[in-house]
DNA sequence: CAGCGTCATTGATGCAGATCAAGCGCGTGA
DNA sequence: TCACGCGCTTGATCTGCATCAATGACGCTG
């Protein structure tokens, strides 16, 4: 049913995220050697399942290039994205049998994956494996109940600056500039898929992203293009403390 | 500013949770033994805040008896419920600085607590405490994530229906009893600490609860105490696949 | 370059839940 | 015993977003 490619990709290139965010800072190269042995690389097409909830999930891995989703589906076809995976976000459960959402491919996407068990193994032998672990899961934890802030309380308008927000501070932080002067990125999403994020209709979605353009607070070149020229002004919008300076 | 005191609590009690959730299941009675050595209880009195987002927090611990909750809240004012930590429920960030929202009592409350300090290096001594509290994360996760479509895409109505049968399934697995006939329990939550959690306002909780209570989904004792005729019904009401068989 | 599919915009209308405003029941303490 | 506060209910009204319905803009393919 499901159409995977393995690609070729350099043994040991530098874009791997899990070396850089699970293993990299205090593994020794011995560990990291095995890690590399067990490792391999998977692309799918934007729309593609990459895993159905409940299935039984053989590997874990994080996104190289691209943007994946996990979203949830009531019987009667309301969805909810719940989480947003951009490249070097890990997806997957050590220690557990089947995936608990969908997991689909928003964009085209490359993978750097681990059959699920030999990584285990990994684990049990290598202890700050797991520890580096239950901290990304921590930050997981911390995204996902500040996402519940904004499901919960804020108004279409705030959600919007807020996801753009959460994009644009990703995409800064990738490029690893500074953030100074306007900030540019793609917007690596559908308004459906924005839509569903922000437990909004599409429609809404795209009146609020209109309405912040008239009203200054971005620019669009196309419809997916932004350009933020005052990243302070966005956050003020999404209703973040902008809390300029700190205390004591 | 915070008013705690320490309780007599046995030292071996078979209540803390810690002891059953975290350790139990495969330590030597060696580590169980040092873990006993550093552990300590608290009482908070409802409406307490144990901790609040962005202090230090120098403790981990498990709820022994009452309800905490996190909340997140905004500066004008808006508070959006995070989590809820009913009895056996782990607080605290091991390998964290400091607290990401604020720990309140929703109840008169006692805790089962570690200096954490300590902990850390035990956990670093014991390497499946690390395992087992990544799987505790990862149930939060998940929870978080149910959370998120509960907030997204339900009704009011779904909502609270959910609310209640997620009460009413910890409740249940508490007492051991086999979920057969009515399920009775009392809410340990008022109108407004509800709606903090769903996202609404104190006046629809009132109006839904009561709206479920006419017709006979619930029946209500006082404003507090909730029987559940008909559990299924509840999981419908609140829009759950209730799928009673399996696949394949 | 016509025709189609996908994604996005825009307008008109309706409704679920917020907001504003009383009022009730019950425990507590003077 | 009364008054006060707190948790909760109930009603009237308002509004932000959903819903329904066209239409527009782009890219792809024949």
């Amino acid at each position: 049913m499901q159409k995977t490619v393995t690609i070729e990709v350099p043994r040991d290139c530098g874009e791997c995220p899990i070396r850089h965010r699970a293993v990299c800072a205090r593994c020794e190269s011995e560990e990291l050697t095995r890690l590399e042995e067990i490792k391999y690389y998977r692309s799918y097409e934007a729309g593609q399942t990459i895993v159905w909830s409940g299935d039984r999930m053989e590997f874990v891995g994080s996104v190289v290039r691209g943007v994946a989703s996990l979203t949830q589906t009531m019987e009667d076809g309301r969805t909810q994205m719940v989480g947003l995976l951009l490249p070097s976000d890990f997806v997957g459960r050590p220690g557990r049998e089947s995936a608990a959402y969908d997991v689909v491919a928003t964009s085209d996407l490359v993978m750097c994956c681990f059959r699920k068990k030999p990584f285990e193994d990994m684990m049990a032998r290598t202890p700050h494996i797991a520890q580096r672990l239950l901290e990304m899961t921590l930050d997981e934890l911390d995204a996902a109940r500040e996402w519940m802030l904004v499901l919960g309380r804020k108004t279409a308008r705030e959600k919007i600056a807020s996801l753009l927000s959460i994009i644009a501070r990703r995409d800064a932080t990738l490029n690893l500039a500074g953030v100074e002067g306007p900030l540019e990125f793609d917007l690596p999403l559908t308004r459906e898929a924005m839509a569903d994020y922000l437990g909004l209709t599409l429609e809404t979605v795209s009146r609020q992203v209109n309405a912040l353009k008239r009203d200054g607070v971005i620019d669009l070149i196309g419809k997916r293009h932004v350009i933020v020229p005052d990243f302070d002004r966005l956050s003020e919008e999404a209703g973040d403390d902008s809390d300029g300076g700190m205390l004591s």
